[in-house]
DNA sequence: TTGAAAGCGCTAACAT
DNA sequence: ATGTTAGCGCTTTCAA
């Protein structure tokens, strides 16, 4: 069944058809209800291909996502990529376009991931979800053959090159630790996620700017440079425990909040009596061990970053371009604040 | 550039070209090693719409995630799509294929989001994982249509006239519920996931079977009907603990298993001595919580889902074709068994 | 407002 | 072993 099948039986020509079908302005609504009249009877839907031959447009995106979604060593929490899938589909959606999702498999390199997607030739641009390690290899050649994307999350390096979307994490930290300090806390301790990741070094950058404006000093001593996992939260607090005098902890994730929760508990100690916390992400395990944290929209960050790619596919914008997200504290019961009950 | 630059630089026609693309053994060996040559240095690759249109073939598959990602009232853990897609994707990946994720976005009719797919002329195929509510009308026009597709989880009808990859939930529900009774264990209650999904029913299947096995009689006062989370654990878990008498639980997930942890604890009772229990699926949560759990292979049964798809398209095998997986019990502390430590 | 015709880039049947 | 050619189904100029 094609255009020339659907002329036939309405009559007319294969052109007229398709103008009716992309919505062309120069065809008589008689035509126009004949013929989709008999598209409807029949269920016509025409050649992807065919159309993308000839248009050049595929209205497919694709999504890479650089590491295996279920290693089962990792910790990362799986919400993570499941809220960006669904923020990335939403606006697709809406937009009438179709993704196509690369997952890193265990067994392959990044240069061979990379040019599996590169020889794939049904994408209209890409949405890069970024990883601990550098997409540098790929955002070079992208750059190169001129392929639009968008990173979710600032790169390491070519920032300004390139087009990403992500969250304010410098102000979210600054915010998290001031709320720390507003609850009477001094010494604050930090653990980090891993550090070849930017957005832990910007909430480290945050963490010392609250810092200057109480004008505590800086000491090095309370940071702890860890992994976004559960066990960096429990094995550096159980060290900061034996060896500093702290008060509180601003954790560069919930799970590192909930391992700094867990430590804390092992040695006697009332979270947030003795250790306030406050973490960073709201992921849903955020609110089952009462976290204060920072929230990150990332359906939304997801989905802003879709727009845009989209509106660079579409030549609606011109790349490079940001967009960061604001952010919000979320305070439950782990930082000391009294929250009214209703 | 396409096969006739490549053509003309390599000095042969491009039939050529493309036999030397695609593997024809009917090429020199120098014209190959030429050919090759020129690909390379010029990073060629064949355009796919081309390509699709001509052989009509896509080598892409859909797959087909009826429920929003991220519901944020879902209790359901995200990692049993992160491993669904992790399996889908090293399996199309290693036989070269591309996948189109549709996940159904939250104010869309199931209607409307079949549409949207069997419109998308995209694809070879469909892996559809099955979700709580019927598929059905999607399986209908694919059945209707001649279109592959391969289900995730046995479907509630139909099953005898559509191609599926599951586990075995009766054998294995029947082994967890053995387990417990070879731990001195007689009053076992079973808490079942939601009721419209056919895993929940071949599970409380496997649990009668155990019972009759033992000469037990079934009494349905210790069955309580619920969904896939941890609330429904806890809440059924209070209601037996003040209604009736039981010395165990066989709890229809690892979220539910957790949830009659919870309930046990706070009624003072010690898991496994006062209550032991016995789950489902060996998420990484049930390892968190020491849960003596079923072990259903998740990236397996979906990269077998996607093989016997691909089998399907290529046909190499005859629709409907089923296939049931093997679990294992996955022996921790929750169920009483003394493990030793090395 | 409609139709005719060219051509997107590829594969495969056929010819040599 | 290689080249020639038709045609997959669509959009889009151009002509009427």
């Amino acid at each position: 069944m094609n255009l020339n099948d659907i002329a036939k039986k309405a009559g007319v020509s294969r052109s007229t058809v398709s103008r009716v079908i992309n919505g062309d302005e120069y065809v008589s609504d008689k035509t126009r209800q004949r013929v989709m009249q008999v598209i409807d009877e029949v269920g016509f839907s025409p050649n992807a291909a065919a159309r993308i031959l000839r248009t050049q447009r595929t209205e497919v995106i694709g999504v890479v996502i650089p590491r295996p979604l279920s290693d089962v060593f990792s910790a990362t929490d799986p919400y993570y990529y499941n809220a960006v899938i669904q923020g990335i589909s939403e606006a697709t959606h809406s937009r009438n376009y179709a993704m196509l999702v690369w997952v890193g498999n265990v067994e392959e390199s990044a240069e061979q991931f990379y040019q599996r997607i590169l020889k794939n030739r049904l994408m209209d641009g890409l949405v890069i979800v970024a990883s601990v390690m550098g997409e540098e290899l790929l955002v070079k050649d992208l750059l190169k053959n001129d392929t639009p994307f968008v990173l979710l999350g600032r790169p390491m390096n070519y920032a300004d090159q390139v087009s990403y979307v992500t969250v304010d994490n410098v102000s979210a930290a600054e915010e998290a630790v001031k709320h720390l300090f507003s609850q009477g806390r001094r010494r604050i301790a930090h653990i980090t996620g891993d550090w070849d990741n930017v957005d832990s070094r910007d909430r480290l950058e945050g963490y010392k700017r609250a810092l200057r404006a109480f004008n505590i000093p800086y000491d090095e001593n309370l940071v702890v440079h860890g992994r976004y996992e559960r066990q960096t939260g429990y094995s550096a607090t159980k060290r900061l425990l034996t060896e500093q005098d702290f008060d509180s902890v601003f954790a560069g994730s919930d799970l590192i909040g909930v391992g700094v929760i867990q430590a804390a508990h092992e040695h006697g100690l009332n979270v947030p009596h003795d250790i306030a916390v406050v973490a960073f992400d709201d992921f849903p395990i955020a609110s089952q061990y009462n976290l204060t944290t920072i929230r990150q929209p990332i359906t939304r960050k997801a989905g802003d970053a879709t727009d845009l790619l989209l509106d660079l596919i579409e030549g609606k914008v011109e790349s490079p371009k940001q967009k960061l997200l604001a952010t919000q504290l979320v305070i439950r019961e782990s930082c000391g604040y009294i929250v009214r009950k209703e």
